[in-house]
DNA sequence: AATCCCGATACCGCAACGGTATCTTTGCTG
DNA sequence: CAGCAAAGATACCGTTGCGGTATCGGGATT
């Protein structure tokens, strides 16, 4: 039968692309993986990856039991929070972007559970598609995020200021510098938002891409090994980076892109006394003179 | 981990109330039920059931599930279906009602899939609530169904006309009688179909409904002992039963009712050849002059 | 008070899960 | 082209946990 713990494995090892690494992630083995592949895809009756030396690609049936699986988790996870909601129970979701923000979450979130113990948290890491990390559709009542989007509607406070980056391999030619601009990386793959996404967010990373050409896979990907930052390929992340990076690659900052926002936010009209707390600590987590 | 079999362990219990029946009909025995809403309540954190001594009442979080996990499943299937889909494979949807179309698809599926064996069959179950059994969303590609309801848009053929019935219990006054008018039943509780089900489905068994008081407990409720009719606390149900009725129920048919028609149906804009050989095979099924 | 029925619990065998060790294949490399 | 490295598959194993039978405890009914 098709449960649910197959399809977490399986959206790790889509997304991963490579067993390993997925097991990794889920902090298990590889060969459960295998077992676990082998068994949807003797349910569905179906091929889903194309295994290779190298790693593993997805089938075309692949690709869409990933799309039906992240959908069909988040549905759960939503279930369940209005359950326990309908039991009386106050939740809050946090929206953490995939960068920086997932471990700042997780700190923050342990803040608010000492002053508010009684409310359950839920954190919602949503990807780079949306800014708001579900504040509009309310899959989300605070979010840890970046300026610049399209935030009419949405209340922000800025936490950090953060230097645009790239992240280059240690064999790149530019590797070794601390500062670049964006035409040094004229031509080069670049990650691209998929279009429907926030205007302003996406007219803000396009003013990076814009010098490179489009990018052959999968339009953003999360690299969970460096919660710091978004890596694809050696492309674009954030910084600063307070973890290493990992062997292999090194870190420029791109002068010519204006500074990313770390923001506590949340939809106006949703205000509550427990978001306005949970702003609160953020804001205050990150005031410089906090001693 | 809140996994699907869990979910639809908890869906049969909401749906019959009573841990026994819920066993049964899942064709397993009762104590991992008593262990699978124990690892629901507390995965969840939230008590689900109110037990008592005739059987098990949901709490509002229990209702919440219910409905959820209802959904969760539906997309669960739907998702299952896509992929396939997505592989190349081809599939043909058979919602059926809850009732004696039950059976009978099931007995036609055997049909179709001899007559193609490559296509996949799916049966998806809908409750009265929707006599289209989600053709009308593309939920279901063809249908086992009754009319009458909204057919604009659908194509059916009658297969057999049901002459509408009710059921009683053994010791009800007006058990024995073989035929009964609606006045007879006069100031009895009956059941209801909710608001925005579709108009002229409503209405026809409002035709019915309107002699009788609202029911107090949920609107609808299928009951799986006896496939070939609804029943409902000794409610109205539809004949012939060609099953035997479960001990101390007996049946009486209503005379002043229209009779409801047992139909396949489709969507007129989704007819496709696959459709139409199901829709061959069903009427000639119940060809009279068949030999 | 005795009985009945329902859900909970105890316990058991077995299937399935995840882990370790190893094999096969494939792409790369000297 | 031989050898190596890496990735996924397979074999096997200990443990978990699922579903089954037997039994208990507690309301409701008579």
């Amino acid at each position: 039968m098709m449960e649910l713990r197959l399809l977490r494995y399986f959206v790790a090892i889509a997304e991963e692309r490579h067993f390993g690494r997925a097991a990794a992630r889920l902090h298990m083995s590889q060969p459960p993986l295998s077992r676990a592949v082998k068994q949807l895809e003797t349910d569905l009756g179906v091929v889903l990856l194309r295994r290779s030396a190298t790693g593993a690609e997805l089938t075309p049936a692949g690709n869409a039991l990933y799309m039906e699986a992240r959908t069909l988790l988040e549905q759960a996870e939503q279930a369940r929070a209005r359950v326990t909601a309908a039991a009386g129970a106050v939740t809050l979701t946090i929206g953490t972007l995939a960068d920086s923000a997932g471990e700042t979450g997780t700190r923050l979130a342990a803040t608010f559970r000492r002053r508010h113990p009684k409310v359950s948290i839920r954190i919602r890491e949503a990807d780079f598609t949306d800014p708001t990390t579900g504040l509009r559709n309310g899959l989300a009542d605070v979010a840890l995020t970046r300026l610049p989007f399209d935030d009419i509607g949405i209340s922000t406070r800025v936490l950090r200021s953060d230097p645009v980056g790239v992240v280059l391999r240690a064999d790149d030619p530019l590797a070794g510098r601390d500062t670049l601009c964006l035409a040094d990386l004229a031509g080069r793959p670049w990650f691209q938002l998929p279009e429907g996404t926030d205007p302003v967010w996406r007219a803000y990373w396009n003013g990076a891409t814009s010098v490179g050409e489009r990018p052959a896979g999968p339009v953003v990907r999360t690299v969970n090994e460096c919660t710091q930052a978004v890596l694809w390929n050696g492309m674009v992340g954030i910084a600063p980076l307070t973890h290493a990076l990992p062997d292999g690659l090194t870190w420029a900052i791109l002068t010519d892109m204006p500074p990313s926002l770390l923001v506590v936010a949340w939809a106006t009209e949703h205000e509550s006394p427990l978001v306005r707390s949970f702003a609160h600590i953020a804001v205050n987590a990150y005031r410089p003179a906090q001693t």
